[in-house]
DNA sequence: GCAACACTTAACATGATGGTTAACTGTAGC
DNA sequence: GCTACAGTTAACCATCATGTTAAGTGTTGC
């Protein structure tokens, strides 16, 4: 359907690794999987001033990992449910690419130790 | 055995994660997947000097991402296998978490729906 | 030994990041 | 309307990241 569906950019998953590349902000994206959070309850657990937490929030809505809203005049933060999903393909495709190579290469050194038994090492 | 072992440090995930929030950086791993490669291999492909990609090369190692060695003059590096494993970890445990949370809700609006077919929303 | 090669290290410029405090915006509630 | 509350924006600062060019290190090969 759509032509570029699949065109997963190299700016998508520098916003959404950066993101990750922090440790408060990955500490705001495991509370928020308890559940939507207005700002002061994200802030709460951290040492560090209302503005940072507001431009952390700001870093991770711009990857596509939040979501904000409005209540009255609480502005609440939630996940977007898959949007870790670019990052976790690019893991599994290297994890996979790689374990396939080496897969490949027991291999091709069984094969080698097999027919060529009495090959020795200079 | 090892006390620390499941210590996954944050700065270890902050590492990992920002070794990987560069295109430069992440293509390279994804090149390293085809096998070990010496530095000016790894250089060929990028619009940046050498010492630009000594020092990708240096942050990859830091992050545990890479292992280097040396063949005469030449300086390979590799990928070391399981590296990429706290990273791919935590977002599986993060997608996994909030999926059964949103399953949580899913059900317990299906039963009170079920249960209080009759409620309405103000 | 010495020149060429394959890098790495040093020194530097520049822009991004993460923090601060102070001032501003907008909603709630009396 | 005014005050308090929740949060954002602005201005600033220190540090880190990424690139550059120039010089240094160590190995090869004649």
């Amino acid at each position: 359907m759509l032509s570029v569906a699949i065109e997963r950019s190299a700016e998508d998953l520098d916003l959404l690794f950066g993101a990750l590349a922090d440790s408060t902000r990955r500490a705001i994206v495991e509370r928020l999987g308890a559940g939507e959070a207005t700002v002061t309850e994200l802030a709460a657990p951290f040492p560090i001033s209302l503005p940072a937490i507001s431009r952390h929030l700001k870093v991770l809505e711009h990857a596509k990992l939040i979501t904000r809203s409005q209540h009255g005049r609480w502005r609440g933060a939630r996940l977007s449910p898959t949007s870790l999903a670019p990052a976790a393909t690019w893991l599994a495709q290297q994890e996979q690419l790689w374990t396939e190579r080496l897969d490949r290469l027991d291999d091709h050194l069984a094969q080698r130790t097999a027919a060529e038994p009495k090959r020795g090492r200079p």
